[in-house]
RNA sequence: GGGAGCUUAGCUCAGCUGGUUCAGAGCACCUGCCUUACAAGCAGGGGGUCACUGGUUCGAAUCCAGUAGUUCCCA
């Protein structure tokens, strides 16, 4: 057995429990006829990446799912890997290089990649090993990684199948590009943001249709937020209802600055009480301006480059980045005499949720996903249940996505990613989609060029459950393994890929992906706020675990991990979980000293040879023995439940609750006095000391040992290290059986043990209030004397005189009334009538007045009680028990009161002498 | 503009299918204790019209409707 030290430091012993169980292959799933399959496949973090707070909370909580499954007798797999994100990745790497001076043109596509790799052989396993440290029990040995190579092959074989069957197109499409990034970005990865500008009135003057040159007195002013993007404006638009404009539709305006001429046209779309109601058209910088431009087929003129500087389409504002052609616009317009207003405007501005830039709207050629009749029966497979939500308000926003889904832009301008698998011939350009390089083309030339786009990394993740498991081929863990049992993640990527997942799913493997999803919530500092680097209230949960140990990281996460969206992780959450952590360790502390000092326990040299314990006989398990196991089972029950339901924050609170509240404050204090009381020896027991005090220590050890298997998921290193330092069967406390009982010791719930104890609780409780109500000192030892209220509880006390007495601080206990009252303060619990001598009552004028203010209290609970009771409709259509129950309740308060009266006398007639 | 959520003790939040967890927990606060596992502790205590207004019901923190405040997502 080993030696639990006298203080807790949990990075003693962390790492080394950790490695022990990776020496002992304890992670590892395998394919077993005789174990049901749970699978969890990880939600890859960036390959880039180093454990953020948000990590901690969803493998933590990942591997509380695992771990108790394990302990429950499945075949419990969970599937790690990292992504290789596109963007993010390479705008690391191009970071590094800049460093040196370097860009990655400079380079070239080829070099660059390479450095990619190096990179991620260099830090990619950053990530990886920062979850380890996290206590996280994968199956390491299927490992995945986005970007290999056979992951590369089912992300070709998902292009060309959906090239296939007709839901990937290319075309020239409004997307939204990145300026810096220097590529497309889908919808979704656009953050919008509300941002203070302008909106600026300009005056575009008509065309005099006789002269056909600039009127100088006719114009009409149009208002915009991009004044720069007027170069390549294709027309003026108004509502076809608007009476102020109806008189120019048909004629031309010069474009100012351009001296280019161009129509004004109606269209609904325009918003006739947005600034003066007449809108600039400009195609190409402008997604709804697209949409109208094609309906009424105007030109489309760009006037950018993809940096976002103005091109050769912008006269004399060619080379200018775009926000310094506004400021120059907006100069010469003014010169001009042109600018007719300018009104400060807050307009919502979309950036790019991976550089903050903002976005530019931009023509190109891009490759799109046709996302209708994927999302179809995707969101069937929710509507009917076959997979949950967990919260399942989550289903609400997935159907509103869903059901305004739009087509998926998938190509992306960078050099880190999936190649698209299409190549063109350079002498007659044909296209060829294939999921294998082609060696030539059906003309015979085998002068081939392949697209030199990437895919979107989501495109590739979204098949991450199945092409985990080695999909497109037919592997043996996706027979045994998919569909996964639960996916946990947070709600910030419902739409990028918990949705994707369960298209993809659905379409190629006709099977939903997983069966629950598990949102877990955001974690926010104390005060509510996202946390940020620029906000410098990034908690690390490397330092927590640092400072005060893995598992108490753990505790705390999964103790907030409640129902709500967000999480609020703050010093004073991790001290509760630390107080918590230190508590098992003193108690299993007193635990461990108390086996090693029973002599029966020893004898049995359970503790060298790790073996349990043999059970004491039935007849001699006590009152409390009885409690505390049917306390334990209900616990065990609870915890399973919870876990069960996802209540994460509910089976941490049972699980505390009981440690505390029953194990610790009642449990172990009633097997010191059964080890330790002079008297017990001494009367009573006799020989049966002896069995008395191995029972009490066996089932201290029993007691411990279960909890420990059900706090384990949690708290897996420390319950390790404990379960090592007492007898126990089996290896490691990981793959102990999830179980309350033992199949050679089955105690059950025991109501009626609890309901007696309870009483005991009551009595202690009444006296130690009484004491504390009244100052008595600690020291001080009391005489008192209890008239039970039936002989039923006065049996029950008399088995428990040495515990009431120890525990309340008594010096004799007599059951029944003393003859002589006077000096004695009578107060009444659950109708038993405790006398307590009382010499020393310092204050009576304090406790005159907390006992007048009981007073009233309990005649406001009278009066509500008699109400209700004589309420005719109440009396008539309640159930009868819940009748007897508020008949018991106002019984009860008329007794509580007769006794605060009782009392009030009492202290008054001592303040008297 | 569209959608979703939230409002319970000083703070952060639990509270499933209305009635024994129904008004709870932790922290904070007050009082007394270094009692032989633990002062990172022990024993006690104070504190809330469950946002507001109606409705359903014998009975509402819980179900329904509206109002106010607030947060988030989408456009």
């Amino acid at each position: 057995m080993e030696k639990l030290e006298n203080k807790y430091t949990p990075s003693e012993f962390e790492s080394d429990i950790y490695k022990w169980w990776l020496e002992k292959d304890l992670f590892h799933a395998d394919i077993s006829d005789s174990k049901k399959p749970f699978s969890i496949v990880i939600p890859p973090p960036n390959v880039t990446g180093y454990l953020h707070i948000g990590h901690a909370l969803n493998n933590t909580l990942q591997d509380i799912l695992i771990r108790y499954a394990r302990m429950k007798g499945y075949s419990a797999c969970w599937i790690p890997g990292t992504d290789h994100a596109g963007i993010a990745t390479q705008n690391v790497v191009e970071k590094e290089l800049n460093k040196n001076g370097i860009t990655r043109f400079e380079l070239g596509r080829e070099k660059f990649i390479e450095k990619v790799w190096e990179w991620k052989e260099q830090y990619g396993s950053r990530i990886i090993s920062q979850l380890k440290s996290l206590g996280c029990s994968c199956d390491w040995e299927r490992l995945r990684f986005t970007f290999d190579d056979e992951y590369v092959k089912a992300v070709n074989h998902e292009f060309v199948t959906l090239y296939n069957s007709g839901l990937i197109y290319r075309g020239n499409y409004m997307v939204n590009w990145c300026p810096r990034c220097l590529t497309a970005i889908s919808d979704i990865e656009v953050e919008h943001k509300e941002k203070k500008g302008n909106l600026w009135d300009i005056k575009y003057p008509l065309i005099d249709e006789k002269t056909n040159k600039a009127s100088k007195d006719e114009f009409i002013t149009v208002s915009t937020t991009r004044p720069e993007t007027m170069l390549g404006d294709a027309a003026v638009a108004v509502n076809p209802a608007d009476s102020r404009y109806s008189k120019f539709v048909g004629r031309m305006v010069m474009l100012p600055l351009m001296d280019r001429a161009i129509p004004v046209i109606a269209d609904n779309y325009v918003d006739m009480k947005f600034g003066t109601g007449a809108l600039k058209i400009t195609p190409s910088h402008d997604p709804n301006d697209f949409e109208l431009a094609s309906r009424h087929n105007l030109e489309k003129i760009d006037v950018m480059t993809d940096k976002g500087t103005m091109n050769d389409n912008a006269g004399a504002y060619k080379g200018l980045d775009r926000y310094k052609a506004r400021a120059e616009i907006i100069k010469d317009l003014k010169e001009l005499g042109l600018l007719a207003n300018i009104r400060e405007h807050v307009s919502s501005l979309g950036t790019c949720s991976r550089c903050d830039t903002v976005i530019e709207p931009r023509v190109s050629n891009q490759w799109f996903v046709s996302m209708k009749k994927l999302a179809e029966p995707a969101v069937k497979a929710v509507k009917d249940g076959k997979i949950k939500f967990i919260p399942k308000k989550w289903e609400k926003l997935y159907f509103n996505w869903m059901e305004n889904i739009r087509d998926w832009c998938i190509s992306r301008q960078l050099w880190w990613g999936h190649r698209i698998p299409v190549w063109y011939c350079n002498d007659c350009s044909r296209m060829i989609v294939s999921e294998t390089a082609p060696l030539k083309c059906g003309c015979g030339s085998s002068s081939l060029r392949q697209d030199s786009d990437v895919l979107d990394t989501w495109f590739s993740s979204c098949l991450w459950p199945f092409a985990s498991m080695g999909w497109p081929k037919e592997t043996a863990e996706l027979k045994y393994f998919f569909p996964t049992s639960v996916l946990v993640t947070a709600h910030d990527i419902i739409f990028f890929w918990v949705a994707r997942m369960i298209m993809m799913s659905l379409y190629f493997m006709k099977e939903i992906p997983f069966k629950e999803v598990f949102i877990n919530p955001l974690v926010n500092d104390i005060y509510g706020q996202k946390m940020s680097k620029s906000k410098g209230n990034v908690i690390d949960p490397l330092s927590i675990i640092d400072k005060s140990g893995t598992d108490i990281l753990r505790f705390t996460l999964a103790s907030l991990t409640t129902p709500g969206k967000n999480l609020l992780l703050g010093n004073e959450k991790i001290e509760g979980s630390r107080n918590f952590a230190n508590k098992i360790w003193n108690a299993s502390k007193f635990a461990v000293s108390a086996i090693k000092a029973n002599q029966k326990m020893i004898e049995l040299k359970t503790i060298a040879e790790n073996t349990k314990p043999a059970p004491p006989a039935d007849k001699d398990l006590g009152l409390w023995d009885r409690w505390i196991i049917s306390r334990l089972i209900k616990t065990s029950k609870s915890v399973q439940r919870y876990i069960e339901r996802y209540s994460i924050s509910l089976a941490c609170r049972t699980l505390v609750n009981f440690f505390w509240n029953d194990f610790c404050d009642w449990y172990i204090e009633s097997v010191k006095v059964r080890i330790y009381s002079k008297e017990n020896e001494q009367n009573g027991m006799g020989p049966d000391a002896e069995k008395e005090k191995y029972t009490a220590v066996f089932i201290l050890w029993y007691v411990l040992e279960k909890y420990l298997r059900l706090l384990h998921p949690f708290m897996p290193f420390m319950t390790e290290k404990i379960w090592q330092c007492i007898p126990h069967e089996g290896e490691s406390i990981m793959v102990a059986e999830f179980a309350e009982t033992d199949k050679n010791f089955s105690i059950s719930i025991d109501n009626e043990a609890e309901k007696r104890l309870s009483s005991i609780f009551d009595i202690i409780s009444e006296i130690r209030k009484t004491r504390s109500e009244l100052k008595i000192s600690p020291s001080v030892k009391v005489k008192v004397y209890i008239a039970a209220k039936d002989n039923d509880t006065e049996e029950i006390i008399k088995d428990n005189l040495q515990y009431i007495k120890e525990l309340a601080k008594i010096s004799s206990l007599v059951t029944a009334a003393p003859d002589d009252k006077e000096g004695y303060l009578k107060s009444v619990r659950d109708g038993n009538q405790i006398y307590i001598y009382l010499r020393d009552v310092i204050d009576t004028g304090s406790e005159i007045k907390r006992i007048s203010s009981d007073i009233l209290k309990i005649n406001a609970d009278i009066e509500k009680y008699t109400r209700k009771i004589s309420n005719p409709q109440f009396m008539e259509k309640a159930p009868p028990e819940i009748i007897k129950k508020e008949k018991s309740k106002l019984a009860r308060s008329v007794n509580e009161l007769k006794v605060l009266q009782e009392q009030l006398d009492f202290i008054k007639s001592i303040g008297k002498l």
